[in-house]
This record gives C-alpha cells, sequence and structure tokens, in this order.
RNA sequence: GGCCCCGUAGUGCAGCGGCCUAGCACGCUGCCCUCUCAAGGCGGUAACGCGGGUUCAAAUCCCGUCGGGGCUACCA
C-alpha cells in the first residue's frame, strides 16, 4: 500500500449480516480504495453468548458475493492477525494488566445491582445516570473485605476529568463534558473483555488512522479518545489516536433504526429476491453520501474513485425498497446478455428450479430468451416466472387458472382456431412471418382488437396474460409446441 | 430525566449568502408509443418544521423553539 491511510470493518458476527451494517462496510472500503489505503477485516467475537460461526461464515461470504475484498483478515491474513478477536485474549487480558498496574483503570467491587440501585437514584435527581466512582479509591482493607465475601472485581476505566473534544470527518466538532462520561467497564468480573477495552486495542495495535463507524457509536467515543491518551502512556500502539466519522443511521419502516430483526434488512433476503451486488451496493452508497453532479447510478470503481468523506451527510437515510429495486432494475439492463444469462441461470439454480442441473438446451434457451425479459426484470427472482414456460418440459406446462378464465373463453375459440391455420401455414417459424401472418388475418381480416386477441393466444402458449413479447417467444418455443399448446387449449 | 445527534417534496440526495420563481432520482400520476407487461418519450404532483435575529440580500450564518432519533449495560 502505497500510503499508511487504514480503515477497519469490524462487525461482530451475530444474527445475519444486515444492510446497515453492509452500508458501514461500503463506505470504510469505498475510503481505503480512493486513499489507497488498508481495508482491515476484523471480527469482534468476544461475546460468546451471542456469538456464532454461523453468522461468522455468512458474514465472509456475503463480503465477498459483494465484491467488497480486504487486504487484511480471515483467510487472507496480515501482519497484525490474528482478526478474530476470540484470538486474541491474552493481549486485551495483559493490556488490561498494565492499565491497572498504571492506575488508568482500578478494580470495582461494586455488584450489578448496587450499581444499578445507586443509578436510579441519580436519575431521579436529574443527574446524569453512571457509575459513581464508589471504588476509584478503595483502601487495602476495603479490598481485603470484599474479596472475603467472594466478591470478584470488574475492570474499570478512570475516566480523566477533562471535557474530550474531536473534530467528527462527518459532523464537525463535538466534545462532552466528563461528569456525562462515567467510568466505564473494560473488563467483566469473569475475566471477559468487553468491546470498550478489544475495540480500541485493536484499532490501535492494528494502527487503524481513520474510524468511519455508525452513529450508534458516537457516546462511545470520548471514552475511547481517553483510552487511547492511557494507551500512550503504556506503550500500545504506536500513540496515534485515529480520526473519527459517524456516519448516520440507516432507518426502516416508521421512523426507526433499521435493526437486525426487521427482514426488510437482512441482506441474505436481498441476495435471495435476486438482487444484484452492484444494484444494491449502488443504492446504499446513496444513503448518506451523494457522488456529485446528481448522478445516482455508479459503479463501485467509479464510487471508490470519487469517494470524499465530505460528501457524507449526517442526516438519518431511511431505506426504500423501491428506489432500491429500481437501481437493482436499472443495474439488470445494464449487464451483458451473457452476463445476465449467467445470472439468471444461477439464480433458478439456487431457487431449485431444475430437478438436477440445467441442461444444455435449457442453458441455449436462457440465453436467446433473456433480450426478452432484461428491460423487463427488476431483480432475478423475477426471472422463473417470466421464463418457465420455455424451459419446462411440455408435461409440466400449466396454464394460469385466473389468465385461462378472463382470456380463454367461449368467444376467443374461434381465434385460437384461427392461430392454429395461421401455423400450420407457416414454413418459415420467425418471429416477424409470425407477426405479419397474424396481424393480417387476426386483426385485418377478423377485425379484431389485438389488445384482446392477442392475449388469448398469449394465455394458451406462455401460460400468462403477462409475458415476454409473443411472436418472439412463439419463435423460441418452435412451432410444434406453440401448436400442441393452443390445440391443448381448444380441446378443453 | 440527563447527554448527544439530526431537521430541503412521500423517500433519498443537490444546494455551502445573491445564479433558487429551489435542481436530480425513486414514488405517485396524465398523455404518447404499443400484441401483454416492461422499457422509452413528453407533462404533472409535491419540500426549505416554526419564530426571531445578522445582512442590501438567507434554504444557506446565529439564537431560540418545536419535532424526530440515538445513547444512558459486566451488548456491540
Amino acid at each position: 500500500m502505497s500510503n499508511n491511510i487504514r480503515v477497519r470493518f469490524c462487525p461482530s458476527p451475530t444474527g445475519d449480516p444486515h444492510v446497515g451494517m453492509i452500508r458501514t462496510a461500503l463506505f470504510n472500503w469505498a475510503f481505503a480504495r480512493h486513499n489507497k489505503g488498508t481495508f482491515v477485516f476484523r471480527i469482534e467475537d468476544t461475546d460468546a453468548a451471542r456469538d456464532s460461526e454461523e453468522s461468522y461464515n455468512a458474514l465472509l461470504d456475503s463480503l465477498k458475493w459483494l465484491g467488497l475484498n480486504w487486504d487484511e483478515g480471515p483467510v487472507v491474513g496480515g501482519d497484525f492477525g490474528p482478526y478474530r478477536q476470540s484470538e486474541r485474549l491474552e493481549i486485551y487480558a495483559d493490556i488490561a494488566k498494565k492499565l491497572l498496574e498504571n492506575k488508568f483503570a482500578y478494580h470495582c467491587y461494586c455488584s450489578q445491582e448496587e450499581v444499578e440501585e445507586r443509578r436510579k437514584a441519580q436519575k431521579e435527581k436529574g443527574q446524569t445516570p453512571g457509575y459513581d466512582g464508589h471504588c476509584r479509591n478503595l483502601t487495602g482493607e476495603q479490598v481485603i473485605n470484599f474479596e472475603s465475601k467472594g466478591r470478584t472485581p470488574v475492570l474499570r476505566f478512570k475516566m480523566p476529568d477533562k471535557t474530550i473534544t474531536w473534530n467528527d470527518l462527518v459532523r464537525g466538532e463535538l466534545s462532552f463534558d466528563p461528569e456525562h462520561i462515567p467510568d466505564y467497564v473494560l473488563v467483566r468480573a469473569n475475566g471477559d473483555p468487553l468491546y470498550t477495552l478489544v475495540n480500541p486495542s485493536d484499532d490501535a495495535l492494528m494502527q487503524i488512522t481513520h474510524v468511519l463507524r455508525g452513529e450508534d457509536l458516537l457516546s462511545s467515543t470520548p471514552r475511547q479518545i481517553a483510552l487511547y491518551e492511557a494507551f500512550k502512556q503504556i506503550g500500545v500502539g504506536t500513540g496515534v489516536t485515529p480520526v473519527f466519522g459517524h456516519l448516520p443511521y440507516v432507518m426502516g419502516e416508521g421512523n426507526k433504526k433499521l435493526s437486525k430483526r426487521d427482514p426488510e434488512s437482512s441482506l441474505l433476503m436481498y441476495r435471495k429476491e435476486g438482487f444484484l451486488p452492484e444494484g444494491l451496493l449502488n443504492y446504499l452508497a446513496l444513503l448518506g453520501w451523494s457522488f456529485g453532479d446528481d448522478i445516482e447510478f455508479f459503479s463501485m470503481q467509479e464510487m471508490a474513485d470519487n469517494f470524499d468523506i465530505k460528501r457524507v451527510s449526517a442526516n438519518p437515510a431511511r431505506f426504500d425498497i423501491k428506489k432500491c429495486t429500481a437501481i437493482n432494475a436499472d443495474w439488470i439492463r445494464k449487464l451483458s446478455t451473457e452476463e445476465l444469462a449467467r445470472r439468471i441461470t444461477n439464480q433458478l439454480i439456487s431457487e431449485k428450479f431444475f430437478t438436477n442441473s440445467p441442461t444444455n438446451i435449457q442453458i441455449d434457451m436462457i440465453l436467446k430468451a433473456t433480450p426478452l425479459v432484461q428491460e423487463r426484470l427488476e431483480k432475478l427472482s423475477q426471472a422463473n416466472g417470466m421464463l418457465s414456460f420455455l424451459l419446462v418440459e411440455e408435461k409440466d406446462f400449466k396454464v394460469n387458472h385466473e389468465d385461462a378464465e378472463s382470456s380463454l373463453t367461449h368467444e376467443n375459440l374461434p381465434v385460437l382456431e384461427e392461430a392454429i391455420k395461421i401455423i400450420e401455414s407457416i414454413e418459415e417459424f420467425k418471429t416477424e412471418k409470425l407477426h405479419d401472418e397474424f396481424n393480417k388475418v387476426i386483426v385485418q381480416q377478423m377485425g379484431l382488437k389485438p389488445r384482446v386477441a392477442f392475449t388469448a393466444i398469449r394465455v394458451a402458449v406462455t401460460g400468462r396474460k403477462v409475458s415476454p413479447p409473443l411472436f418472439e417467444s412463439m419463435e423460441l418455443l418452435g412451432k410444434e409446441k406453440v401448436l400442441s399448446r393452443i390445440r391443448q387449449q381448444i380441446k378443453k
């Protein structure tokens, strides 16, 4: 890497990856790529009760699918590994020990109930609730007393008594007064280190220069800055406090932060629905960032080239599925026919459309049919409904019930009969010829409205009232199948 | 309750003191095109939360207010 800008994406593996998290990853990625820096991927799995291996794998898989490639982290390694915090516990234990020895932190023997009770009292008095410093200066005697009662202490950080100010990349100068930032726990009574310790520790050790993260971590920033000051004294990291930038929330319906529980937030859902990585990422980029010049449609490469943190907005953004879908549709139209055909095929495979794997004939058919559906698809999951009539075996072909009832009526029987005659008479079974003949006979000679007459034929041939263009579909399907499908309907 | 963040159409973004009678996109909607549905073309709808300042001039700066959101854990 040609300079030393280092950013990181550090999710904890709990539940499905969600879009807000991905947006954060994307901005970090773009920032790193734009600045020719290093994008570090770190796993914050210090909460054994909530973390899962399944979630960890989903995370890796998702970033890979999206193409958010990382320079250091799981799988690829790096100079500052390991990159899973569960594999770094001795490091944190060592830092905790130094913090304690140098009096930046202290043992606190208060029980959770005691702390909670005092917090309540503070709230009632209108004070900032938080730890009151009870155990800051215990005498040796008091410690012995607590220990004799079997109490095990947490390690608590001693917040300095001064206002903490930083220049946020997104929000400008921010400052917090000391009375609002109480001493906080670094290590649990059972010895497990907490996020409050491990996150800044690793950022320091991994020489992270810029921290771009969600707004929810805004209020923990002053604590971390204070911790960094202590790190400098005890020789953890390089002595440089990173620059912070807090990205706006991604909101869901009803004006609340999009949470992992919302089905709309699940990345896996979008993948299953057939959103393209290009489309999803493009849309996510629009949530809180703007390209400039009213440009909204761009590739990740273009985003990286143009990414300027100054253009990140501080406003929370609502996730709008309609806009996301529209952008995705644009991306589908932009793909080459071959590429789209390939993705449609994969989508159908993932939907278990084929009994085993697609035959060469089916693959070829998808390729031929792709131009017919390219501008009709918003997401890949719609391909099934549009193309299945071309791909299924004849015995499995079915006509949609409702469409049949409204369009395959008695009045339309002559149309179907006439269609048979026309088709039988055509030697060269091609779109243009079909179009001309049907127009001549059905519209001009019979005087029928194409809208109505062609719909009946459409339903018989494709099984639906809404389908790819009729004559193109016929050509692809072939004379024999078209004839047999129409005859089938006449019989009924 | 305390602290903090945010406030331009329904949604996202543009706007950085005069080019703003506020631009773009999605949405919604009218018309055209048309074998369905799309796509495409041409229109329409709709916003600077409110109140004070500062200034010749404010969506843009300041203050207040109201509204929304977040944090307030031995979660991250």
